[in-house]
DNA sequence: TAATAACATGACAGGCTTGTCATATGAGGT
DNA sequence: ACCTCATATGACAAGCCTGTCATGTTATTA
């Protein structure tokens, strides 16, 4: 948590520290991000520095949170609303989502993605526990599906929300290029939607 | 490449020069592992060191060296005749050589986790590449499957091929328990099964 | 045995980082 | 004008790591 000096700082010294903490921690992992470079981008002393932050994670999870609500602000909705769509359906939702957040705010993506590709401390701080738990509401979703008649029965309902979480969590990203925000979309889009149309179809109820 | 005074070294001390590496890479990031653990543990001055090796890179890709070549020692075979099987078939048996693999060399398989954990440039160096090769051929692989009516022509064979990329390089090593070998063994052989069964079925001809 | 080559050794310089602290500056109230 | 509290500042200590190098030590060969 930043201090209450920081937060008493005139919008425009606060926003120059976000910024250049959103831009470094958008380049480069979180371990290769220097207070000195930030402090140097940011044009604050480095005392000043620790007198709005405690350290570095400190900051860190400061602008991550920062992050996590403008992306949730791309889901709530469906997040809140999920009781009369199907599994599948969910997450092709939620993919899409993801996808506008991701071109709407590339900087912020590329820092989750950072903190994807490096399973650090910090990564399990902020990421393991919230995907255990997305896993168990797969499930419970899964299993409803298969109730319906939705999702075969004979599928391992964990394998099956691990396969999500897997999917969905990683091979997006790879697409985005920040000089072609559009087609990245369009690209993203796509592709999500044939990865789904594929699973979709794996687990769907056999027709005899 | 080690320098060829390494090389002349005596057995016992090349060896624990090794084993000391393959313990800590095995443990830690490439990153977090310190030549100064290195030499302690091995028991050799930090001057012979660098007598041996030119860095810690140096030393590290002669490590990964000798996990690569004991990892193909177990795919060898499938990798050089899998002319009479399907795509799908030869995932999976490349997949369970793998678990063996990893069952049997707990400690290589933790270097190679630990390497796409944490993908800096080591894993651009190492990695990256090869990953674009085994899309490459199993692309081909997957348009032949699609000729012979094994897999539906309107899937989209790099979306597919990444797919099997990306969860055949992740998922497994989540369940290795080096405490309980036998168990993770029986464990990622039924979870690989599972996931390939939602996959084939996800990709099959349909029957109409 | 003497000379030469190969190998061993650990102190140390140099570079980079983090977090602290003594001191300076400014803003608001009386 | 003076005092007080909040904020600003950058030099610096301390820590850590890498790679080097001058100097021993051992092996080999003539």
């Amino acid at each position: 948590m930043p201090t209450q000096t920081f937060l008493n700082l005139d919008k425009e010294k606060r926003n120059r520290i976000i910024d250049a903490a959103i831009n470094l921690f958008a380049e480069r992992t979180y371990e290769q991000t220097m207070i000195s470079d930030i402090i140097k981008i940011a044009k604050i002393p480095r005392g000043s520095f620790y007198q709005y932050f405690e350290d570095k994670d400190d900051l860190y999870f400061y602008i991550f949170d920062i992050v996590k609500l403008k992306k949730m602000e791309y889901m709530k909705n469906t997040l809140t609303n999920y009781e009369n769509i199907s599994f599948i359906n969910l997450v092709r939702k939620l993919y899409n989502e993801g996808v506008k957040f991701a071109t709407d705010h590339p900087k912020y993506i590329k820092i989750i993605d950072n903190l994807l590709r490096n399973k650090n401390y910090i990564y399990d701080k902020l990421i393991k526990n919230n995907i255990s738990i997305a896993e168990n509401i797969y499930v419970d979703l899964i299993k409803k599906d298969m109730e319906k008649g939705l999702i075969r029965k004979d599928i391992d309902a964990i394998t099956f929300a691990r396969i999500i979480v897997q999917l969905t969590s990683n091979i997006a990203v790879e697409e985005l290029d920040l000089d072609n925000l559009e087609l990245s979309y369009n690209k993203m889009i796509d592709k999500n939607s044939k990865i789904l149309d594929i699973i979709e179809y794996g687990v769907s109820e056999r027709i005899n």
